[in-house]
DNA sequence: AAAATAAAATACATTTTTATCTTTTATTAG
DNA sequence: CTAATAAAAGATAAAAATGTATTTTATTTT
């Protein structure tokens, strides 16, 4: 469904935000120790979403990534779109270039209604929701050891 | 979502059905023609389901690709796992290796939700079901020219 | 039996994705 | 100011997915 590098972005992310209090920031190779994640293929995937303006990051020491206020109501859309982009949310099903009510594929309507709950699913999710779920224990970023 | 290879694979196979009445065999080329996909690839997808039982074939003049009796029940589901596998409905959608109702990711139960409402599409729905809809002309395998 | 046909198998090429390593740049601590 | 630090940028590589071409094998028609 989402990529590699999407993957790697979300968890990231998600774990940048549940430790990103009182100005906490952190650096790649304690983020991808975290979340058992490659880390220069991770730090690639963070440098892209600094520059789209997803979480912030400065260089130098006591440097990192973190978040800031303008990053707040981040939606796990904005995340998944910056990374892997919007096809999978408007493309057909079986990949004809036209495919639309009127002119539909076998599968169109079902298919439809899965992406929309998927792109629902995307954009009722903050961020702030998600890491607070690990925050609290509730979920986790890696496999138990 | 699907694969590029899942996609044409499903294209064909749906238009095989659509035209299998009668003992009726199929080119790959007419195949390809009709559902706007790239030959030789297309080709080789058609091979590794007839190995797989899915279609069936016989070479020399008048061969080509068809549907007998055994494969009268197939459903969506069985064709898109015997091209891309089921990683798609059994992984973790965040990647995790462990991820379960116990040890759950953040987006483990909602993305499950997802998961399984395709699965149950691709579960409903019959090769024939589709194949019918695009023979009586509601669905398309192709965009309109 | 020979020729023609079409899938099957094999080989090869290109593009995309995933991954790693090195160099550069910005920032901070001493 | 200098050294240390960490992200940014760039270069490279391996693997997987996608796509094409050629050779082989099975089958049928003449």
């Amino acid at each position: 469904m989402f990529s590699k590098a999407c993957e790697y972005g979300i968890r990231a992310v998600i774990y940048i935000w549940s430790q990103s209090k009182e100005g906490n920031k952190l650096g790649v190779k304690d983020i991808c120790k975290e979340i058992d994640a490659p880390e220069y293929f991770t730090a690639k995937i963070l440098q892209a979403l600094a520059r789209q303006n997803i979480v912030s990051s400065t260089k130098g020491p006591n440097g990192g990534f973190y978040i800031d206020k303008e990053q707040e109501n981040i939606h796990l859309m904005d995340l998944v779109v910056a990374i892997d982009g919007d096809k999978l949310f408007n493309g057909c099903g079986l990949g004809l270039k036209q495919c639309s009510a009127t002119n539909p594929c076998p599968i169109h309507h079902e298919y439809k209604e899965i992406r929309e709950g998927l792109a629902r699913l995307l954009k009722t999710k903050t961020l702030r929701e998600l890491a607070e779920e690990v925050s609290s224990g509730k979920a986790t970023l890696h496999s138990v050891i």
